[in-house]
DNA sequence: TTGTAAGCGTTATCAG
DNA sequence: CTGATAACGCTTACAA
């Protein structure tokens, strides 16, 4: 309203009677007790509100020899959040605790990026002034060792790469996963598939020992089917790959499908194949980003995509912190999955021989 | 690798043997003809690539009195990409557009956030020293107004609000719309249902007008069942307000539904009411972001977002070149919708009476 | 407790 | 065509 440049630290302290540096630390101190007397601050803050004065990030950016700025990199290029959802809501939950922690979030496409491929990745990161980077969980482990080796401090988010040594904030499918058996079970469930991706990657693998484990737990393990592997998170892999199980002649009575997408690929081979859910089949999924909003609601074991963005930004801010001894080991976050029931599930059509269990209601 | 803190313009100066200002010069009038001596720039270009250097971006930033960072205001604070696929996929593409041209993009949370709520959007975007202001599909003018009467550079992309007078990168439905109801028509529809929101935004009612010009180019006008119009694009409401639709006697043969969350809703009305996609009803959406990945696949008319990114960064660099002068009017750009057929539709059940047109197929 | 002064790494103006 | 020199707006010893 009353200037067009903005106010700068100097008018403050011009118009509050007293030195420019006596600003800065009215409004730098302001987390450690003051280092101001009370009287002088005062009339600092008045003068820099009716200035509409607010201390300019670039400037003390760049005398702090930090941009504010931390980078992204997402599993895959993103390109629709139906083809990969995760990527899509931890973005957003990341850069939203960013902002609040006066941090921006630039996104470095995976591979394949042109950002990226005419120099490599750290040599962007670089040039761009990052802070620090996160990986959201990254497939392979060089790119996150490259990062490490050029001394820039990393996070990895949601599924690691242990092979390097870095701060993590996983999470763990084991409480969310077992409680999905347990109600499938506690239903009557004896023969429940799993849809998910195999390969190397050690959590795809927990996922698989989560249901597994969880099976085990009611001595179920024998029962079950071999689980579908697909190579990728994608609906046309999980369609595929699950349509043979369908075909069987003893097929399960309910699909655990290991992703909101591969589980939209199930969806489509169960309406292909006119197998009603959950009358004939019960199926949850994993993700829990779109379960709720197909048809019908999907029960999911939802990821807390939410806290693990918040505490990435917690990790990485800890790991900025100069007063922090150089030696000290990388912290290791774990937060917890949890089952949401909703229309997707039900008794199996006819209870399998053997059964000692009721069905509930 | 060879040394943490980057090389400045002064090293680079120091080993080329020129003056530092020399250095600044070959840098930044790369786009413009050389002014300096092709020797020189190439010493000082080896020198710089030696020493692994590249401008400050915040020093140069500083210094120019531009942040490089853009706001996004969302239409809606985003939650899921189920429940507002646009505004998630739009950020994804003007964020990447936005880096390509050496910007950052921090997204400001629509009416509600807490980051804003505390002293209102334009102190947040003064704060924050953004160079400009991108609005996707505002609800409301207020907001627009407030920026615009900052001095802030907007563009309103998607649907503007054309009661404010800025640069606006706006989604033209016609062409998409139209094809898709000659596609329906052809196919021997008579009978086309319009599923989207009420209200007076003009760009709603664009797409309706749009629908109901295809339908008129036929002389169908008369043959449509009134439009169902819900407050809010989402998936409930959709459901909901399309049931009635579903019950009536003679329902329609083809639901054109005018967001892809409308049509995950429509789907979910059809799935309950036995009605099967496309043998007894066929169903087109708009947006065709995650179309694709239903069951049905279905056909959609597409929003050219990638485009709309691209183009908005485009308006805005122009809005922020000085050499722009002042009295300009703001530039008004069209991006074309198009229809992409999938498989949701087909001729429907039976033909009406009166057809005389052969169906296709 | 407060003021002075030296940068942070650029770009821009103005001489030469 | 090239080199000094003064900002850009702030933080941070160090001195008073």
């Amino acid at each position: 309203m009353e200037d067009m440049r903005g106010a700068t630290s100097v008018d403050v302290a011009r118009r509050a009677g007293v030195s420019q540096a006596t600003v800065s630390l009215v409004f730098t101190g302001t987390s450690g007790r003051t280092r101001v007397s009370a009287a002088t601050r005062e009339r600092v803050l008045a003068a820099a509100t009716s200035l509409g004065y607010s201390p300019h990030p670039l400037a003390r950016a760049l005398r702090q020899r930090r941009s504010g700025i931390l980078a992204l990199v997402p599993r895959v290029h993103r390109t629709t959040p139906a083809v990969a959802p995760v990527p899509f809501q931890f973005s957003l939950y990341l850069t939203r605790a960013a902002l609040h922690h006066g941090f921006h979030v630039i996104e470095v496409g995976a591979a394949g990026d042109p950002v990226v491929t005419e120099g490599g990745l750290v040599p962007f990161l670089r040039r761009r002034r990052v802070d620090g980077v996160i990986f959201d969980g990254p497939d392979n482990a060089r790119d996150v060792e490259r990062v490490v080796a050029a001394g820039l401090p990393v996070v990895q988010a949601i599924r690691p790469q242990f092979a390097v040594e870095t701060a993590t904030i996983m999470v763990d499918p084991a409480p969310g996963i077992g409680a999905a058996i347990d109600h499938l079970v506690a239903l009557g469930h004896r023969r429940i598939a799993f849809v998910g991706r195999g390969g190397p990657y050690p959590t795809d693998r927990t996922r698989l020992d989560a249901f597994q484990a969880a099976l085990a737990r009611h001595a179920l393990v024998a029962a079950t089917a071999d689980p579908v592997l697909v190579a990728d998170y994608s609906v046309d892999q999980a369609y595929a790959a699950v349509r043979p199980l369908l075909a069987q002649e003893t097929r399960p009575t309910a699909i655990f499908a290991a992703g909101d997408n591969l589980a939209l690929g199930v969806l489509r081979a169960l309406y292909e194949a006119r197998i009603r859910v959950p009358d004939e089949m019960s199926l949850v999924s994993y993700d829990d980003i779109f379960a709720a909003d197909l048809y019908p609601p999907l029960a999911s074991v939802a990821q807390p995509l939410a806290d693990v963005g918040e505490q990435a930004i917690t990790l990485i801010t800890a790991l900025l912190d100069p007063a922090r001894p150089k030696d000290q080991p990388a912290a290791h976050l774990l937060a917890a999955t949890h089952f949401v029931v909703r229309r997707s599930t039900c008794p199996p059509p006819r209870p399998s021989a053997g059964n000692q269990t009721a069905p509930a209601g």
